[in-house]
RNA sequence: CGCGAGGUAGAGCAGCUCGGAAGCUCGCCGGGCUCAUAACCCGGAGGUCACAGGUUCAAAUCCUGUCCUCGCAA
C-alpha cells in the first residue's frame, strides 16, 4: 500500500520516521513550505524534508494545496497519511484517496490545532490519540481506533508530544495493516460531544498572577516549546520554561517577587508560583538559582 | 544587509560613559559554629577580560575587522 505522508513538525517527523523504520511504503512526504524565520530572515526548511531526503523520498511543498490537485493526481499512492498537517485538506484532493489521521486527543475531545497543549493547559490527569478518518471538517471524520494516554504530574508538552506521537505511530500501523486486509472498521464520532482548541496567540503564554497558581503551572507546561509562558519585570521580559507549586505560602501581593537567594517565588492569587528555569531577554535559559546568582531586579513586581 | 542585547574565574553577572593594579553572587577546596538548615562565620585555589589588529607612557575600558551566543519580529 502506498502512502502519501503529510506533515511538518516534530510531531509528524516520529510517525513519518515509525514508518519508514517498519517498513511501510512511503512515496511521498507533503508539508510547509520554507518559510523566512531566525535573525536575518533566513529562509529555512522544515526538518522533517531532510527525513524524507535520506530516503530518498520526493518532498511537495504547496503553498496552497487546492492549486496542485492536478498535481497530486499524478503521484501514485493509495492512502493518504496527515499526522499534525495543520491545515484542513480540500475537498478535491481528499477525494483522489481516502485519508486517515493521527490526532493526539481522545476525540471528539480537543478537535483543532492544538489538543496536547490543551490537555496540558486543563491539567488533565490524561489524554489519548486517535486515529481517524481525514475529512473536510476539522478532525470530525470516523474513528478507527483510539488510545488513552495518562498524563505524568510533571510532564510538559515536551515530554508528552513525543510520547504521544510514538503511540500514534503504534495505532497508525495498526490500523493501516487492517485498512489492507479488509478488516479495519470505524465509527463515527458523537458530534455533540466535540470540544475544541485554538491556535495559540503569543498573548495567550502571558503569566498573570491573579491566576490560581495551578493554572499559571499548567500553562507553563503546554508552552514549553512554543511560544513558552512568559511575564515581565520593568523592561525586561521573562520566559519560564519549568515551574511548580511552591509547598509554602507567603503573605505578599499577587504579582510580587518574594526575595530568595536560592529560590524564585512569585506570589498568585492561591499560593506561591515557584520558577524552576526561566530566560531573561538576551540572556540563556538557566535554572532559577543560577539566574538569581546574577539577575539585578529593578522591581519586584511583575506585569507592570 | 529586518530591530536589539551580549561574550570578564567552573556558573551567572558588575566594571566600559570619564583609559591608570580584576570585583560581586554562587559553586569548589580547607577550617569553624549549630539539635538543625537551599543557615551562618573564617581562610584558599581559580581569569592571555571571545579572537585579531590599531591608538596610547598605559586598554576589559577608545577605534577597526572577524567569530560565537541570545531576545524581538516574521
Amino acid at each position: 500500500m502506498k502512502i502519501l505522508f503529510f506533515g511538518t513538525p516534530v510531531f509528524s517527523e516520529i510517525v513519518l520516521n515509525g514508518l519508514l523504520e517498519n517498513g511501510f511504503e512511503v512515496v511521498g512526504v507533503v508539508c510547509q513550505n520554507d518559510k523566512p524565520a531566525g535573525r536575518g530572515k533566513k529562509l529555512v526548511t522544515p526538518h522533517i524534508v531532510e527525513i524524507a531526503k535520506a530516503h530518498n523520498l520526493p518532498v511537495y511543498q504547496f503553498e496552497k494545496l487546492s492549486l496542485y490537485i492536478e498535481e497530486f493526481k499524478k503521484i501514485d499512492y493509495d492512502l493518504g497519511v496527515t499526522a499534525s498537517y495543520g491545515k484542513i485538506l480540500p475537498r478535491k484532493l481528499l477525494e483522489i484517496k481516502p485519508c486517515i489521521n493521527v490526532h493526539p486527543s481522545m476525540l471528539p475531545k480537543y478537535r483543532g490545532a492544538t489538543p496536547i497543549q490543551g490537555a496540558l493547559l486543563n491539567g488533565d490527569k490524561k489524554t489519548g490519540v486517535t486515529i481517524m478518518k481525514t475529512e473536510v471538517g476539522m478532525d470530525d471524520g470516523d474513528i478507527f481506533v483510539q488510545k488513552e494516554v495518562e498524563i505524568m504530574p510533571d510532564e510538559d508538552y515536551l515530554s508528552l508530544m513525543p510520547r504521544l506521537a510514538k503511540i500514534g505511530l503504534e495505532l497508525l500501523m495498526e490500523t493501516l495493516i487492517k485498512i489492507e486486509n479488509g478488516t479495519a472498521k470505524r465509527t463515527p464520532q458523537e458530534h455533540e460531544k466535540a470540544t475544541f482548541v485554538k491556535l495559540i496567540q503569543k498573548e495567550d503564554a502571558l503569566l498573570d498572577f491573579s491566576m490560581p497558581v495551578e493554572s499559571l503551572v499548567n500553562k507553563t507546561r503546554a508552552y514549553v516549546v512554543s511560544p513558552v509562558a512568559f511575564f515581565t519585570l520593568g523592561e525586561d521580559r521573562i520566559k519560564v520554561y519549568k515551574a511548580k507549586v511552591a509547598d509554602m505560602t507567603i503573605d505578599a501581593n499577587v504579582g510580587e517577587i518574594i526575595p530568595n537567594k536560592k529560590r524564585f517565588l512569585v506570589q498568585a492569587s492561591d499560593g506561591v508560583f515557584e520558577i524552576l528555569k526561566c530566560q531573561a531577554s538576551g540572556g540563556k535559559v538557566l535554572d532559577a538559582n543560577v539566574f538569581l546568582n546574577g539577575y539585578r531586579f529593578k522591581t519586584r513586581v511583575a506585569n507592570v
